[in-house]
DNA sequence: CGTCTGAACGTTATGCTATAACATACGCCA
DNA sequence: TGGCGTATGTTATAGCATAACGTTCAGACG
């Protein structure tokens, strides 16, 4: 199959973003039939809103698009369909922005370095396995039991970094 | 002079918490002095507000207690007096619970990774340059340029993780 | 089929987090 | 002493998140 390792910040080169988006949802599908949990259709249309941009949202962005295409439009319809995606591994959660992002690389158990670009608000996913390394050791230093980690970086994207010289 | 390197973790310790108050208000007294800032009264009563325990207080917390005291009661007072603490490197956010924390080990300019232990709630502080490298490593194959970071874990202190077993 | 059941969704109401904007007080220095 | 910048007090509002309850719907089972 033609799926080589996609690099990990595509949010950050010019792609086909149709086709990012189709072989995501495309994936989502086949995750969550694969775990028998349902894709249902406020879920995957919060889904697609997310990946219309490379970037985080918040609940109430997400819920405003939402209600335009006839979805409820109370708080809880978003936060029920977010917190699914993010249960899931389809979504993650921007602590630094409390807004939510589309995860460009479900199905890998993953916990990513988000990128952050202050100008330009894109957001990218990072590899996050050795800065987890470096977690975890420090945290075995002081005798501490790792559950989840949060690693977000605020800084300029490559574009926005050309830009700014 | 007899202040060695100090424990990075001392909130998961036992120790002699009124001397690690007192002295970290010396430090904030001395460190203010230097950079011609002022450690008001308010400002001064909400950093030994945090200090009172190692756990990561909401700024309503820390207005409820001011309030107390016949500080201003309206939030502002809180979030302004914590914007100025954070800014001097006095305390430290946490993102992942919108809440403070007293820095302790100020002066040293260092980003650090908190370690949160979901049981007792206590707040520690583990060093941050390692993690900081790996980031940097990441960021650099992604293009990014890092500005600042969020390093947060959430997981069992030495104490709790002792009890779990 | 018909009915039962649990998951998902819609809706109301409320609570927590954060900041804009403006007024007042105070220390410092020309 | 007058002006100025910083800090504080106060009002109002914006933004983020969840509790609680009723309704709908898909699938399981007899
Ligand atoms: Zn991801
Ligand atoms: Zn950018
Ligand atoms: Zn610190
Ligand atoms: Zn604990």
């Amino acid at each position: 199959m033609p799926d080589p390792a996609p690099d990990p910040a595509i949010a950050f080169h010019a792609h086909d973003h149709a086709h990012c988006c189709g072989g995501l949802i495309a994936e989502a599908e086949a995750i969550a039939a694969s775990r028998s949990v349902r894709l249902t259709p406020v879920r995957r249309r919060v889904l697609e809103i997310l990946l219309e941009e490379h970037r985080a949202l918040g609940a109430y962005d997400v819920l405003e698009r939402l209600a335009r295409d006839g979805f409820g439009n109370q708080p809880p319809v978003a936060y029920r369909a977010l917190d699914f995606l993010v249960d899931q591994g389809l979504a993650h959660r921007v602590a630094r922005l409390n807004a939510f992002m589309a995860c460009t690389h479900p199905g890998h158990s993953h916990t990513p370095a988000v990128l952050i670009c202050r100008l330009c608000r894109t957001v990218a996913e990072a590899p996050g396995s050795r800065v987890r390394a470096a977690i975890d050791a420090e945290a075995e230093t002081a005798g501490f039991a790792v559950e989840r980690t949060t690693v977000e970086v605020l800084g300029l994207c490559p574009a926005c970094r050309e830009g700014a010289r």
